[in-house]
DNA sequence: GGATTAACCAACCGCGCTGGTAGGATTTCC
DNA sequence: GGAAATCCTACCAGCGCGGTTGGTTAATCC
């Protein structure tokens, strides 16, 4: 697999965030139920995007999270690149410092002009592209389109098990 | 890392072969010395490889590999696939039997029409057109490009550590 | 026909990373 | 002061990666 569970985690994380309203601090304990992630790792997550100052916090009671900046204004290159680190086709491709893209291959002495370049090139300029021209906007809209009615949280949470189930809408087929 | 050392590994054995004549063997011992690479780990490498039909073999004295079609012919999609199995940017969207890509999340009851899906998706799309735009035939121009003088094999090797330095030409900064 | 070459095959294995859990310290609100 | 949160550190099982070992079988050379 391309990402690990931090992505995926982290980005339904922002979603999430992305729904609410701004500067009004959502709990993670609201978070992990309506997402059905366990709490404790999500704070292994939440704080990767704190770190990269996408996320604001409030500790104490109704403390929570919120988006540092409005979602069209998050493009999710930046998200996944706090959650996963450098996105590289190959583990020669990430300098750690400059985090810029190279083949450390070439500095090789003797060593042939890396063959493989050419194709981890272009497969990371793919991945780039998408993951640049996405914004946090784009998938909260996505995800509001399929179930409009059903906000995954309420502001004070009072989480039972039908509040989860109740705007499963039909999924159309892929 | 997106892709594992095996897919460079047989990406790089797939250029060697597709520098060689084709239809004549090439012995892996020949590759894994041009390319540094260990013999006994190439041998489970290159069996995917053969195993998708993309090369040939011959065994005995004088046996080797060659390509099974012309260069060309071959998408890096093709051999991706072969070494790494289906790339997929997350877990959910491989389907183990139709290899068609989805969200497993989606048949989920009670589970919200899945944010990230939306990403993925996009993901997914350019890593696929990266790998299906490219050749092997791409790939083998590419790396004759700057080291033209300097075949990696000889026809019948006789490795000696200077036939591997020899025409380790100045590489340009990227 | 024996030696050599090279493909083919099946285990095995150490290491590091993933995906968590455990437990507590600190801050804030009622 | 207690409840609700964030925040912090350490720990751990399982598994896949990147090999290695040791052999068997098939073709060619002398």
């Amino acid at each position: 697999m391309i990402f690990s569970s931090k992505a995926e985690y982290g980005v339904r994380l922002m979603v999430e965030l992305g729904r609410q309203t701004p500067e009004q601090p959502t709990s993670l304990k609201a978070i992990a139920e309506a997402e059905r992630l366990p709490l404790a790792y999500l704070e292994q997550v939440v704080a990767r995007l704190k770190k990269a100052e996408l996320v604001m916090s409030a500790r104490g009671a109704h403390g929570g999270y919120w988006l540092a900046r409005p979602a069209d204004e998050i493009t999710m290159d930046e998200v996944v690149q706090a959650l996963e680190g450098a996105i590289a086709p190959m583990e020669c491709f990430v300098s750690e410092h400059t985090e810029r893209v190279l083949c450390s291959h070439d500095a090789d002495v003797g060593h042939q002009h890396c063959a493989t370049k050419l194709l981890w090139m272009r497969v990371q300029g793919g991945i780039a592209r998408a993951l640049q021209t996405t914004t946090l906007a784009d998938l909260v809209e996505f995800s509001l389109r399929e179930a409009p009615s059903a906000p995954a949280l309420a502001v004070h949470p009072v989480v039972t098990s039908t509040a989860a189930t109740a705007g499963a809408a039909a999924l159309p087929a892929v």
